[in-house]
DNA sequence: CAGTGGTCTAGACCACGAA
DNA sequence: TCGTGGTCTAGACCACTGC
C-alpha cells in the first residue's frame, strides 16, 4: 500500500475512533509531516484524497476541519469502493432469478464496447436490505474481461469477487437517473403496486484500464430509496 | 488562474473543438510538460482536476484517454460549479413565488448552523427547463453569509450572484435524495396529479471555509427528472 | 504579521502495459 | 525491455486567515 494511502486511512480511522465532529480541526500540516515522517507533497496528497471522499475539507490560512456528517439510513449513490464500504451499515442480500450467458443487444453492446455477437453473462438479481426489497436488478457482465460467474459469485458480491478473487481494479462509472412510475412486472418483484414510483439506474462501469465491464440497469424499491451524494468543488 | 487550472482547462477545450470522442489517447506527459513548460506535478495536478471532472481516465504504464461520454439531455445531479456549466445546454429560467426573511425553524437552522432567533432569506420558486416544470424548490440562505437579495438576483441565478456579486467561493454539498408520491400541493406547482412520483432533494450548500450558506428542498417533476452522475475511484 | 495551507520545481525512483 | 504514468522528496515561494 502506498504511503500517501495509508496515511488517509490512518485519518480517517482517527477521525473515526476518536469520533471526531464536523467541524473539528486537525493537526496542522507540519505536525502531520513529522507523525508521519514524510515529505509534505505526501500529506498534501493523502489529505486531498480524503478531501474528495467527502471526510475532510482544508481552508488555506486557516486549517484542516472534518466534514463527517453523513445522516444514517442513507445509501452512498456513488458505490463507494473506497476503504470501508458504507454498505456494512446495512445487512445486503441478494436472490438470484436468472443467470446465463447471451448475446446482448445493440445498446448493451454499446455500453460495453462489444461487437456484434460478443457473449456477455446476464444476471438478473432481486436485491434486499434488512430484510424488504431495495431493488430489482439486471446485469451485463462482459464475458472477455470476466470470464466465469456461478451463482455463488452472484449471490454474494459481484463487484467483491471481481476485486478480489480477479484483482482487478474498478476505475470509474457513468450513471444515468431517472423517476417513473413501475411496470406491472416490476412491481411484482418489489412487492408494489403498478404505477407505483421508482428509480430507475442505469449504470456503465469501468475498469482501471478504462474498458466497461459491466452494464446495469437497476430499478428501486421507493420506499427504501434513500441516498446521499457528496460533491467537491471543481475548481481543485 | 494557478497554471494547472489554466493547464486543465486548455486540454479540456482541445478536447472539445477537435471533438476526441471517448477512447482517444492524448499526447503523453512529457509532451505536455515541455508543451505548457511546467513540471511534472504541475501537469500531473491538471491532469487529477480532469479525470476528477470525468473528462478523462489515466492509465499507468499506457496513457491519458479521453472519457467524454455524457449522454444528451441529462442533467448533471451534482452542480458542476466547475468552468462552464452543462446548464448552458439548457433554458432554465425561474418564477419566485415566495421572497422573505424568517427566523427558520430548528431543522432548518440545523443544516445552517445558525442560532436560535437567527434569520435567514427563505426563497420559493419555479423552476422551468425548456418552458416546462423541472422543479419546486424551497431555499433557505444564512443571512449572515448572504447578507442581501433581491426579486431580480432570485429570478436568475442565485449562485452567480454568490460567486460573481459576493465573490464567495462554493465548497461542496451534502446531498440526500429521496424518491415518493407528489402532494396535492407540490402536484399543483408541477402541473402533475397527486399521487405521481417524485423525486426529493435536500441540499446543504457549503461555501469554502466549510459554513453552510444555503439548505434547499427541490421536487422535481419526474417527468424531466433525467440525471447523471460520474464518478471516479476513491482510492486515488 | 505570524500561522497555515497551496503551488511549483527538478529529479530520483517505482510499477505497470505492451510489444 | 522500454515507454508511460505514479510516487516521493526537499525546498522555495505564494496566498489567504485571523489576531
Amino acid at each position: 500500500m502506498l504511503k500517501y494511502q495509508q496515511i488517509a486511512l490512518d485519518i480517517e480511522r482517527m477521525i473515526e475512533t476518536e469520533q471526531l465532529k464536523r467541524g473539528v480541526k486537525l493537526p496542522v500540516l507540519e505536525a502531520l509531516m513529522k507523525e508521519f515522517e514524510v515529505s509534505k507533497s505526501t500529506i498534501t496528497k493523502a489529505l486531498d484524497l480524503l478531501e474528495k471522499k467527502g471526510v475532510i475539507y482544508q481552508v488555506r490560512g486557516s486549517g484542516i476541519f472534518v466534514r463527517g456528517h453523513k445522516r444514517k439510513g442513507f445509501l452512498s449513490l456513488i458505490s463507494n469502493q473506497g476503504f470501508k464500504d458504507s454498505l456494512e451499515e446495512f445487512d445486503i442480500t441478494s436472490e438470484v432469478l436468472e443467470l446465463k450467458i447471451v448475446q446482448p443487444e445493440r445498446y448493451v453492446r454499446d455500453a460495453l464496447d462489444l461487437p456484434e455477437g460478443a457473449e456477455a453473462h446476464y444476471v438478473k438479481r432481486i436485491r434486499y436490505i434488512n430484510g424488504k426489497t431495495l431493488c430489482v436488478e439486471n446485469s451485463y457482465y462482459s464475458k472477455e474481461l470476466i470470464p466465469y460467474l456461478n451463482k455463488e459469485i452472484v449471490t454474494g458480491s459481484i463487484f467483491h469477487y471481481i476485486t478480489e478473487g480477479l484483482k482487478l481494479q474498478i476505475g470509474f462509472s457513468d450513471m444515468y437517473l431517472q423517476v417513473g412510475k413501475l411496470t406491472e412486472e416490476e412491481a411484482g418483484y418489489l412487492q408494489l403496486k403498478s404505477g407505483d414510483p421508482k428509480l430507475s439506474a442505469e449504470t456503465i462501469f469501468h475498469l482501471n484500464n478504462g474498458k466497461p465491464f459491466d452494464y446495469s440497469m437497476i430499478t428501486y424499491n421507493y420506499e427504501q430509496s434513500q441516498f446521499y451524494v457528496q460533491s467537491g468543488s471543481y475548481l481543485r
